[in-house]
RNA sequence: GCGAAAGUGGCGGAAUUGGUAGACGCGCUGGACUUAGGAUCCAGUGGUUAACCCCGUGGGGGUUCGAGUCCCCCCUUUCGCACCA
């Protein structure tokens, strides 16, 4: 019989499905092991590079059952979002059913590709069930401070009147109607972040289990710097301005200061200023520059001297203050001392405006050089402070110690750090999303709504024009309420969550995805958390986890849970990417091979005229490279498109798509399932020493595999299954015919194979042993004696030349030699353990033996 | 500019602690079986060569009996941050 995936695979999906084999009773005590793929948006269709990840938590998960870990593995919906909204203007449906529509469909892409979840604890973010105690979460932040109103500048269309996302923002224009972007203040909600900075950036430290770069990147977003506030008198003003400088130990050095252009001070600094105009056009030009250009051109320093001074509290020399555009408002106290010997932007900003520059650190050893004078000296074990009053002769550890010491003794400031992290916007002004559960009453002002009118449910009736803002403030049902507090009249906040609140906390949602009585049950989330292995693209590398790492803290200083960290191992999948053709003309969407011609190397498509330019990127409609699973399953087989994502490359990698090499997966599949037909037709039963070979590669699969699947290098454990299928079907070809030798290495080869190719392991299994694998059998284990060589072959080398090999029994406790290289050698261990090394003597001199 | 990762055949990619570089797969070449094949099987496939030798892991130095792997300098690519004081 031959192979064939489309009778078999819809056998086995349905299977699962019936019994339910991934269904897990999270209150049966025991061993835990939650794993979790992140929840997708449901967009619509999937494509096989959204598939990279699913496959790879399948076949960890699998393999986790198989070595008998009770394992977790549930599924759900990030179901809120701007998407569906476009797509209730563009196409007249409503956001709900559109998204309904596209989660079955996802659904049933992911059975087809026979990835199991426990679907009994389905989550849908936009589930009034669910979003309800996303409401709840918001007032208990609200309740603690660490939710509250500010204002904040969002892009505004004027022509369709309506705020704009970030992404729909296109050079500065509006995506639908090409108007100008306008930045335009609105009062909006905001969570408290900068308040975890600190226990956000120390968590990282202990997230050992994270790839790193993902730590370090989470590590610049929070931009912890350690430095003093320091206080400069400005006489002009009669008080003074604070600055925040990480190197207080260059005080000494501050021979200007330079405030942002929007500092609250600069009004009364220029009060009189000559050319006041000319500063105020100033400002204004880099206010209007902060949107757009500001991130364009970091090439050029501008300032203008405000005529105001400020006096050096260490110098006590007057230094003139002075407005620049690299100056952030945002960050530190928005004003700087500048110190133009230390400093890279200082000393650009003073030699653009003839600024005077003092060195005060250098060099411990070297003799001062003018060139390297303006050189910012930052290695703290060789630089020291010159010219620095007290503080001269000290390194700058010592230094920054005493200056910062002497700052606070003398009350002109206090040891700071800061932060580049912000607080979290959450507001959008849109309607798919979480109501924001807040009432402004005319009497009471801003009122939560209580807990037990939850949830606030987002009203189905709206229509969808793009146009005139947020939908919900035009729905009068939804918007005039009584005030909960005094009854009187009030009216709902219109503002919906950001939906990377939904994503924040719904891995502690699926525990008890079913109470309608809490948040989630505290004691089994308490068991089941955290996450033993998350998986995801680096695409949230910083906000999603970041956010999560965030509310998990705030639940654990709500005693809701008993850990910080949600997450406690991480993998980053990479991406697929394939050839592409940049056709706008043609509509097509993947071509199959069997339709390209290739006229002098350029690829064509049939029956076409057009020229198709390839392009290497991410698949997308516009790129006409997107892969359709369903085509690919269709002609090759779910199996083979599991095993080949798994194959082409490490998965935390980028990876091309190729048609031509998946081939190659269906290959290696046939060639299983005909070993298996012909291992179900042997009869001979004694042991054949000629099996020994096929017998020891098998064992070394089973270890390899098992060492390399925990680690995710499933391409390799993918080709030591090909080694060992190879050296089964060597055995069989070379007239082998132990029915027992060949089923001792074979049946291991499809317990290994399984979590990658599920299907067809099934099947066979089923036929040879008349079992469920999955369910049935359990992760073989390697037996060290029989991985052992007979016979290991050494290659002798002088001075990296080959000269010889020979043969030694590994058995004897001192290597004997079998059969003699060129030249009398002789066996001397060198390196003791488990090492191949060994070092021999040829007459006059010592050589190395490579062993094989 | 700063930070991080990576450069290996025609291609995707392998190489415990430094130990025969190119596993496995694609593609390609030759052969077998076939009406035929894009099916299957066998053999070959880094460069050079009839073969041996020799040369080969971005470039240049170094350490070592031995370097893809360790050290120094340079080049290139990708990703992240982008004036964060």
């Amino acid at each position: 019989m031959p192979y064939e995936p489309k009778q078999i695979e819809p056998k086995w999906q349905q299977r699962w499905a019936e019994e339910k084999v991934a269904e897990v009773d999270v209150t049966k005590p025991g061993e835990k092991f939650y794993m979790l793929n992140m929840f997708p948006y449901p967009s619509g269709d999937l494509h096989v590079g959204h598939g990279r990840n699913y496959i790879l938590g399948d076949a960890y998960y699998r393999y986790l059952r198989m070595s008998g870990r009770a394992a977790l593995n549930p599924m759900g919906w990030d179901a809120f979002g701007l998407p569906a909204e476009n797509a209730a203007i563009k196409r007249g449906i409503h956001p709900r059913d559109w998204t309904v529509s596209n989660i079955a469909r996802e659904k049933k892409q992911f059975e087809a590709w026979g990835i199991l979840y426990d679907w009994s604890k389905e989550l849908a973010s936009c589930d009034p069930e669910y979003y309800r105690w996303n409401q709840w979460l918001f007032l208990q932040l609200f309740e603690r401070g660490l939710a509250y109103r500010g204002k904040a500048p969002v892009n505004w269309c004027p022509g369709c009147r309506t705020v704009l996302a970030n992404e729909q923002v296109v050079d500065g224009r509006c995506e639908r109607c090409s108007s100008e972007v306008i930045q335009r203040d609105l009062e909006q909600w905001f969570f408290k972040i900068t308040d975890y900075a600190d226990r956000l950036d120390a968590g990282l430290d202990a997230l050992v289990n994270w790839p790193e770069k993902v730590r370090l990147m989470q590590r610049n977003w929070i931009g912890r710097s350690v430095g003093a506030d320091v206080r400069f008198d400005v006489p002009k003003l009669g008080r003074s301005i604070t600055v925040f400088t990480t190197r207080p130990d260059t005080i000494y050095g501050a021979t200007f200061m330079v405030l942002a252009p929007e500092h609250s001070d600069v009004p009364a600094l220029i009060a009189d200023h000559p050319q006041r105009d000319g500063v105020l056009a100033f400002i204004e030009k880099v206010r209007n520059q902060s949107n757009l250009e500001r991130q364009a051109d970091t090439a050029g320093k501008e300032g203008r001297f405000t005529g105001a001074f400020a006096i050096n509290p260490f110098t006590n020399e007057e230094i003139p203050i002075w407005l620049g555009n690299f100056v952030l408002p945002q960050y530190g106290t928005g004003a700087i001392m500048s110190v133009p010997a230390h400093d890279q932007r200082d000393f650009e900003f003073a030699r653009q405006y003839d600024l005077p520059i003092r060195v005060v650190v250098r060099p411990r050893e070297t003799q001062l050089d003018a060139a390297a004078m303006t050189e910012a000296f930052t290695d703290k074990e060789s630089s020291v402070s010159v010219a620095s009053g007290a503080i001269t002769g000290l390194g700058i550890t010592e230094a920054i110690e005493k200056i910062s010491d002497d700052i606070e003794a003398r009350g002109i400031g206090r040891k700071m750090t800061r932060y580049r992290l912000r607080d979290w916007l959450i507001s959008r002004q849109r309607y798919w999303g979480t109501p924001i559960p807040i009432i402004y009453c005319e009497k009471c002002g801003t009122v939560p709504v209580p807990s037990v009118d939850l949830p606030v449910r987002l009203p189905l009736d709206v229509p969808f024009t793009g146009r005139e803002g947020n939908p919900l403030a035009k729905h009068e049902g939804f918007v005039n309420v009584d005030c909960p507090r005094c009854g009187g009249k009030a009216r709902r906040e219109t503002d919906t969550m950001d939906t990377f609140v939904d994503s924040s906390w719904y891995y502690a949602r699926f525990i008890s995805a079913r109470d309608s009585t809490q948040i989630f049950d505290s004691e089994l989330v308490n068991r089941w958390l955290p996450v033993d292995q998350y998986i995801g693209g680096v695409e949230h590398a910083i906000l999603h986890l970041l956010y999560s790492r965030f509310i998990c803290r705030v639940l654990y200083d709500m005693k809701l849970v008993g850990f910080e960290e949600p997450f406690a191992r991480l993998f980053n999948q990479g991406m697929i990417t394939k050839e592409g053709y940049r056709d706008p003309a043609e509509n097509m969407s993947w071509v199959p091979l069997t339709e390209v011609e290739t006229r002098d190397g350029v690829p064509y498509r049939k029956g076409t005229e057009a020229r198709l330019i390839p392009e290497v990127g991410k698949m997308s409609k516009s790129r006409y490279n997107v892969v359709p699973p369903d085509e690919l399953i269709e002609r090759f087989g779910a199996d083979t498109e599991r095993v080949y994502t798994l194959f082409i490359a490490p998965p935390e990698k980028e990876a091309a798509w190729s048609d031509e090499d998946v081939i190659g997966i269906y290959r290696f599949l046939n060639r299983v399932w005909r070993l298996g037909e012909q291992i179900g037709a042997l009869t001979e039963d004694a042991a054949d020493p000629a099996a020994a070979k096929m017998i020891r590669k098998a064992h070394q699969t089973i270890a390899g595999v098992s060492v390399r699947i925990e680690k995710f290098e499933f391409n390799t454990s993918i080709s030591l299954m090909m080694e060992l299928s190879n050296a089964i079907g060597e055995y069989l070809g070379q007239g082998g015919r132990s029915r027992s030798d060949a089923r001792s290495a074979y049946l291991p080869l499809l317990k290994l194979l399984h979590p990658f190719a599920p299907h067809i392991t099934e099947e066979i299994w089923e036929q040879l042993v008349g079992d469920d694998l999955l369910v049935r059998s359990s992760w073989p284990s390697a037996d060290r004696e029989l991985m052992k060589e007979d016979v290991l072959t050494i290659v002798v080398q002088v001075n990296g030349k080959l000269r010889g090999q020979i043969e030694v029994d590994p058995a004897a406790d001192e290597p004997t030699i079998l059969s003699e290289a060129k030249g009398q050698a002789k066996v001397v261990p060198h390196l003791e353990g488990k090492t191949i090394v060994k070092s021999i003597y040829v007459p006059g001199k010592l050589v190395n033996l490579v062993v094989r």
